[in-house]
DNA sequence: CTTGACGTTGACGCCGCGTCAACTTCTACC
DNA sequence: GGTAGAAGTTGACGCGGCGTCAACGTCAAG
C-alpha cells in the first residue's frame, strides 16, 4: 500500500500532510518564489521531492522562530551560517523589542484595571508610564490657549531639555495651569480655573466618569492623601486645595 | 493670532496636530464610525469640537494600550467602568500571551544564534523547546516508510499518551530509527542506516551545513561528549557510535 | 487670475495565508 | 462508455490599521 510515486515525488496534498501545513500554503510559497515544486505535470499539478521537503522543513523551522517569509527566503537561499546568524540577530532585536513592548503594555493595562476596580483614578505617572509622552504634547498650548501656558513658560525654560520632556504630558500641564492660576490669584469659580477643572474632569473621565459626588470625593482625596497631594502641591502650594474647591463649583454647575 | 473658529471647532489638520495623529487617521476613524466630526461643511470639510477631541484623547489612550479599534469603540461607547474593565481584562489576556510568546521566541532564537556561533548543532530539546511539536509529527511514518517506525512502535505504545507526544518530533524519530536499526543489526553502511544518517545530516543542515570533515567531527563528539551521547544511547546503547560510523561512510560517499 | 496649500473621495498596498468560486482532471464504479 | 466524487488548478477577496498616491475641489494670499 505504498502510494508514493515511483520517482519518489509526492503530490501537494501528501507534501502538505507530511509537513503539517495546508496545500494552500504550499501554493502560496510557490507563488512568492519561496518553494517551487520539483516538477509540474502537464495538467499543472505540483509534485515535490525529497529536496523540496527538506527545504520546506527548513522553512517551517524558521517560520516557527517568527521570521518573515522574506527573511526566511534569504536564509534558506544563502545556506550559509554566517548569513543565517546575521538575519537571526536582526530578528532577535525585533523579537526582544516586541517582548518588552507587550510586557510594558500588559503591566500598564493591569495597573489600569486595578485602578478602575478601586474606583479611583490613576496618577499621571501610572497612566503615561510606558507611553510616548511626546505624542500627546504637540501644540498643547493650543488646547488651553497661550494664556496659562505662557505664565509657566519661564519656569519651564529653566528645567532643561530632559526635564521638559519628562513633564510634557497632558495631566502635568493641567497641574501647571493650576499653579499659574494660583500665582495670578484666580478664584476657584473664575472662568479660567473652571476651564482648567473641566480639563481635569475630562482627563479623569478618560477611564472613569465620576458623578458630582464622587468627583468632589476624588478631589477631596487629592488633598487628604499625601501621595496625591504631593503631585499637585509640588508645582504650587495649594494647588490640590484649589482643584478641590474649583471641582466643587464645577460639580454643582455641570454635573 | 488665534486661528480657532468662533464656534470653537477646528479643522481636520488642527485636530490631527492637537492629538498627534495624521488627518488620514481621523478620516479613517470617521469612515469606520469610531469618531465622527462635530459637523461637516457644505464643502464636505470636517470640523471637530471639544467633545470630539476628548473622545479622540480617550481613543488614543486605549490605542496606546494596544486595543483594537473595535474594542476601543465598544469601550468609549459604553463609557461604563464595568464594561471597560471587562474589555481590558480580555485584552490583558491577549497581551500577556503575546508577551510570553515573544519571550519564548526570543529565547529560542538567542540559543540558536549561540549554537550557530559555536559551530556546533543544537540538541533536539533546544531546537524544539517552545515549538508545537505536534505540527511536525503528522504522518512521520510516511517520511521514512513504515519499516523502521513499526519496529519501535511497540515501545511507543507503552509510553502512554503524554510520553508519546513529547517524543513525537523529527529528531527523536531519527534516533528511534537508529535504535531500530541497532536492534535488527543493520550495518553502518547498509542502505537502511545510510538513509537514517541522510535524514540526520539534513536535520543538522537546517541550521548548519557541515563539510565531510566537520560532520565526522560532530558525530564523533556525539560519542565523546556525555551530554550528547545520552541523547542517543538512552534509546538504544550504541546508537551514538552507530551514527558516527554511518556518518563516516556517508561523508565519504556523499560529501 | 494664478499659485500653492490645504481639503475631499476612492483605491491599492502591506503580510500570510483562509476561504470561497469556477473550472479541470484523475480515479472508481456501473 | 458515462458519471459521480475527490482533489487538483487559477483567481479573487478578506483580515487590521492605516500610508500613500491619484485626481479633483476649495480657499486665502499675492
Amino acid at each position: 500500500m505504498d502510494t508514493t510515486a515511483p520517482d519518489g515525488t509526492v503530490d501537494i496534498a501528501r507534501a502538505a500532510r507530511l509537513a503539517g501545513v495546508s496545500s494552500r500554503t504550499l501554493r502560496h510559497y510557490d507563488s512568492i518564489g519561496l518553494l517551487a515544486p520539483a516538477w509540474t505535470g502537464d495538467d499543472g499539478r505540483r509534485h515535490y521531492g525529497q529536496a523540496e521537503l527538506l527545504r520546506l522543513q527548513h522553512i517551517l523551522v524558521l517560520r516557527e522562530l517568527g521570521a518573515s517569509l522574506d527573511t526566511i527566503g534569504a536564509i534558506v537561499d544563502a545556506d550559509d551560517p554566517a548569513v543565517t546568524i546575521a538575519h537571526l540577530r536582526d530578528h532577535l532585536t525585533g523579537l526582544t523589542a516586541e517582548r518588552d513592548r507587550y510586557a510594558r503594555l500588559a503591566a500598564t493595562v493591569a495597573r489600569t484595571i486595578d485602578s478602575l476596580e478601586k474606583g479611583t483614578t490613576m496618577t499621571t505617572e501610572q497612566i503615561l508610564d510606558g507611553f510616548e509622552h511626546r505624542r500627546y504634547e504637540p501644540e498643547a498650548r493650543e488646547r488651553w490657549g497661550d494664556h496659562a501656558v505662557d505664565q509657566s513658560n519661564e519656569r519651564w525654560a529653566g528645567l532643561g531639555k530632559e526635564g521638559q520632556q519628562r513633564h510634557l504630558d497632558a495631566h502635568r500641564e493641567i497641574v501647571e495651569a493650576l499653579g499659574a492660576a494660583i500665582r495670578v490669584g484666580f478664584a476657584p469659580d473664575s472662568a479660567e480655573v473652571q476651564e482648567i477643572v473641566a480639563q481635569h474632569y475630562a482627563w479623569v473621565s478618560l477611564f472613569w466618569t465620576p458623578t458630582a459626588e464622587t468627583y468632589r470625593g476624588l478631589t477631596q482625596m487629592y488633598v487628604d492623601d499625601e501621595r496625591f497631594r504631593r503631585n499637585y502641591d509640588e508645582v504650587a502650594p495649594g494647588a490640590a486645595a484649589l482643584l478641590r474647591d474649583a471641582a466643587a463649583v464645577y460639580a454643582e454647575r455641570e454635573l
